[in-house]
DNA sequence: TCTTTTATTTAGGTATACCTAAATATTTCC
DNA sequence: GGAAATATTTAGGTATACCTAAATAAAAGA
């Protein structure tokens, strides 16, 4: 018993992806609670994975503190990640799908993609490094551009910046960015900040409009 | 007990379609052992699937007999094969992937398709009505074109007919084809037929060479 | 510190889909 | 018709991945 079975289910990746999303390149350990809730499971369900993910040498294990994930399952996420993000931009440059529809297919086929599949896909983009949400594409090697972003919530009033990224999981929240003219490269300025979590006043893509807190942290922008 | 459950998996979709691709659209039953002989399962494991099948109005099954696909089950199964032709037909001319990898690539793809996704690849095709080996792709609603299609293998020497299809399964019989350049639409010439299951002396892309009786009955033509 | 709250794990159970070995039904052949 | 061969099903078991209820550990607050 206890030995070190080969994961390949959807599942596992799905763990995998959803440890790295919490806990990106750092070290930190990404708590139970917090997966369950990612996933929509049961913590008593993610408890019992985590042990498998930890058998299987993907996650490092610490009882009642969390997990992280080891070399090998970091780059099992990363290589999802980078699957996702390539569905996602081919969809939308190549099959016109919209913004607000490609994540949830990319959801499905991220895990039905070979690597040769992956790779074809890859060039027919031109290797890109950008999804259609700003994201950065890691490169077949893994890597991942480094980026110097905020979350457009902790910029100072009257300041410039650039949008990175919009946070890509919800497809309402992706209808209120297009709806206000928010994408990725656009300028925006942020002309006022409501105290105590309010609004945030902004002018983007020549429009000044009113963008609600909750909203204003899914964006990600490169401060000017 | 013996619910109507929904079966939405994976399994579910291989018995649908392996089941299908043994009856057609007759009304003969399919035998466990055919079954569990094209899926590569055991035939206990059939059977006690077939139950469940059955038990969800899928298909019929006479103990002993076998089964047979009900109005729902049929119409799921030529919803896969739909996905799959248009799958493989999308890899090919988009992607450009070879004749002989892309079989293997939709067999995993049509379970990952939604009915979205799968009606803008129908589209960037432009509704396309065969598939790259020759099959025939089912309409949106699940029409076949219906064709006059005879193995190679039951020609009569001296005949001439059109390659109509390949079957498209094995990736090592298609590169057999590719080799010696049996595609759909090609005119074929049967010169001589060996005797007791022998090869078949053939011209075809205006070369004469020899076909192993096996591989010629996995080529359909229309006899002109 | 000690109690309460919160987080995590253990215990016990379910559904799906597979397996092998053994039993039983059906078909084939003499 | 009956024995042998073949096909199918039953019985019993495994692995994966989920669940709820209860127990326990850790963190927070008085």
């Amino acid at each position: 018993m206890t030995k070190k079975v080969i994961r390949n289910s959807v599942s596992t990746e799905d763990y995998l992806k959803g440890i790295y999303r919490l806990t990106g390149e750092t070290d930190e350990f990404a708590t139970t609670n917090a997966i369950a809730e990612s996933l929509g499971i049961s913590a008593p369900s993610v408890t019992g994975m985590l042990k498998k993910l930890a058998q299987s040498r993907l996650v490092q294990h610490s009882p009642y503190h969390g997990v992280r994930l080891t070399a090998a399952g970091r780059s099992r996420a990363v290589k999802i990640l980078r699957r996702h993000r390539l569905v996602e931009l081919f969809l939308h440059k190549c099959l016109r799908m919209n913004w607000d529809e490609i994540h949830q297919e990319a959801e499905v086929l991220e895990h039905a993609l070979s690597e040769r599949l992956e790779s074809r896909i890859d060039e027919w983009l031109g290797h890109p490094r950008f999804d259609p949400h700003g994201a950065p594409i890691p490169d077949a090697a893994g890597n991942i551009i480094p980026r110097n972003v905020l979350k457009l919530s902790e910029i100072e009033a009257r300041c410039d910046a650039i949008v990175a990224q919009v946070m890509g999981q919800d497809a309402e929240l992706l209808s209120y960015f297009k709806e206000r003219r928010i994408f990725p490269n656009r300028r925006i300025t942020v002309l006022e900040k409501e105290k105590f979590g309010g609004s945030l006043k902004v002018r983007v893509s020549g429009k000044i409009q009113f963008i609600g807190l909750r909203a204003a942290q899914q964006i990600l922008v490169e401060q000017l």
